[in-house]
DNA sequence: CTTATTGATGACAGCGCTGTCAAATAAATC
DNA sequence: GATTTATTTGACAGCGCTGTCATCAATAAG
């Protein structure tokens, strides 16, 4: 049966349903909250009650009266809408499951005022938790001030794993090398990498992947070789251009992230170089855009959202220690990512040194 | 300066700005919201303790007290990502300006129970208003139910337009209108159209346009050339199949949105025909996508920051009658676009009928 | 100067809920 | 059965603010 309307006094109370139970409002209280110490009956008429009024708290309410803090915030300084609407997607649904609001909030990882800014925002806003995502996760600054402020806090993604604290990452370092083994399995030796923005987290630990493969295949890492990007669609274009220039021009560049891989794609196509056949190109991230582009991406998946909803959930086993169904938590957590094969890349044209293994 | 802070009891009150001002917390309370019938000697007087001891109302309590709703609904079903990001932004700085919470919604649009899920959304948080994107925004059922609640919402860019209430749109018509003229500028005559998702009330308006640009140069309007897309890069690579197995081929593709364009673009490579040479394609929507193809892709930027900024002025306009700095809006409001011009469409290449003019 | 009228201010209740603490009841102990 | 102890329940204050209404000062009218 839906909702009983009663005599049109605007919205259900506690009041109500403290009266249709037959017991005190604290008691309702006490049965909404998973307090201890609620006889079973009662517990169960009262849920009834909620059911057949169609109860529900008034969020203000609550949090003025138990001081209580619901909101989580989401600071971030947009690296690509994708990026962001998965993190979105991920803290929003987590969010939901355990209760708390959601706070976007934009901002500037470069601004020398956003520690403050995001001081102000938890005190006016009365925030519970905060997420950052990558670069704001590594504004140092910021984080000395949160971590004074006292404040929980989840840093997705952040370029230091020793600090203490929570954090959820992926393993770029392993994804990286993942990826740039595939390409020396393919049986390119003369691999460019380009690198993404220095202020992110994620591209020191994607070029020390790269690293390891080919020195784990024992392939000189060649500085004319790697340049510097900035994980944006024109800096693919313009390291495009220095790694196509270059009189013995690379059979296969790793771009560590999916825009600078369309950039230098785009960029071959500029030039007529014909993608894969003379030029290998892989991206990061499997953003929509590596599907779209023409040959669409190899690149690799990070479980962004998952990573996102890891972030809530680190942030509620703090909040809410003994909240019922959430595990204990380790500070930290790992997730994990997968190789996404597309037309991209293939093998190098005729020069490549050794041909792919045939061992399989 | 900066906050003063007092004996480490928490957050600043009201009742501090009182005792600070040297007035009744009423007092205060008139200020902050604007409210007559206080001296300007007092006002600035209470202003100061304000800005002195950095205080910020406590929402949860403004909100109790004057049993005022200030958390706008957003209710989405993901058109993408670039879309909602954009929607976003736009409206979360409007609501900023004018202290609004954003709550958002992802939902189905399909979801036969999404009147009864939005109904208790609003019910539950509270909501102000609502703010609808396409294809929400069309969900004949969902605005049946939203009007008899009487709660207040705007549409983005609906599909009906004589239908009372709010909303905030674009002249798509106009727009596909001038996409299309442009290709007939530049010497097409066989231009083929890839209808967008049928739901999508853009979808209907943007066909229009085509018609209206094709009936006024005197071309007729051919059913082959017509085919019916889903707004998808996938049914992008579907249409184009189609449209590029003609035995007459268009020479020109107006895909109604980008998605579809790249769609087309990518089928095209894969095809060998080459872009624009051989064939122009341009899109619609002017996403991060069109700059990124190869060619970059000729489109029509739509102003959606504005127009999701627009829908939250809307709101705060009914919401607020009496709001300082906010004009009386009229309850439609339509927005102007920009045709960006890049590099997916050139003048056919032979057999083009006629010349582009060359009067100019 | 008195009285009506308006403008400026404050006292106080109460929004719907939770925290504290006391009361009532049930279970365990002697 | 009386007493102690644990469990369950409720009365009540108060979170920080706004709405109502009374008060008081300032100005206009008689």
């Amino acid at each position: 049966m839906p909702a009983v309307k009663r005599g049109g006094k605007g919205p259900v109370t506690i009041d109500d349903v403290a009266a249709s139970a037959g017991v005190s409002i604290k008691t309702v209280s006490r049965v909404l909250n998973h307090e201890p110490n609620v006889r079973e009956a009662t517990r169960a008429r009262v849920r009834q009650a909620v059911e057949q009024l169609n109860y529900r708290p008034n969020p203000s309410a609550r949090s003025l009266a138990g001081n209580r803090a619901d909101i989580i915030g989401l600071a971030y300084d947009n690296p690509s809408d994708s990026y962001i609407t998965n993190v979105l997607h991920g803290a929003l649904g987590a969010c939901q499951e355990f209760d708390y609001s959601l706070l976007l909030n934009p901002c500037d990882y470069r601004d020398p005022c956003l520690p403050q800014q995001i001081t102000q925002l938890i005190e006016n806003r009365r925030l519970a938790g905060l997420i950052l995502t990558p670069p704001v996760s590594d504004v140092a600054e910021l984080l000395r001030v949160l971590d004074q402020l006292e404040i929980t806090y989840v840093s997705i993604a952040p370029i230091d794993r020793e600090r203490p604290g929570l954090y959820v990452v992926m393993n770029d370092r392993a994804g990286a090398r993942d990826m740039t083994l595939h390409l020396i399995e393919l049986g390119h030796r003369r691999i460019g990498f380009v690198k993404g923005h220095p202020d992110h987290g994620a591209s020191h630990h994607r070029f020390q992947g790269y690293c390891d493969a080919l020195r784990q295949s024992g392939i000189a890492i060649t500085d004319e070789l790697v340049v510097q990007g900035m994980f944006s669609f024109e800096s693919g274009l313009e390291c495009g251009e220095r790694l196509l220039c270059l009189t013995t021009r690379p059979t296969a560049v790793f771009a560590s992230n999916d825009d600078m891989a369309a950039g230098i794609l785009h960029l071959a196509h500029q030039r007529g170089i014909r993608v894969p056949e003379e030029l290998s190109i892989v991206g990061y991230d499997d953003t929509p855009l590596s599907r779209v582009v023409w040959p669409s991406l190899t690149t690799l998946r990070q479980p962004i959202q998952e990573m996102a909803r890891a972030a809530v959930e680190q942030l509620v086993a703090i909040l809410r220690p003994n909240h019922a169904g959430l595990k204990a938590h380790a500070p930290h957590e790992t997730l994990r990512y997968e190789l996404v094969v597309r037309q991209s890349a293939c093998p190098p044209p005729a020069g490549a040194r050794r041909p792919p293994r045939d061992d399989a």
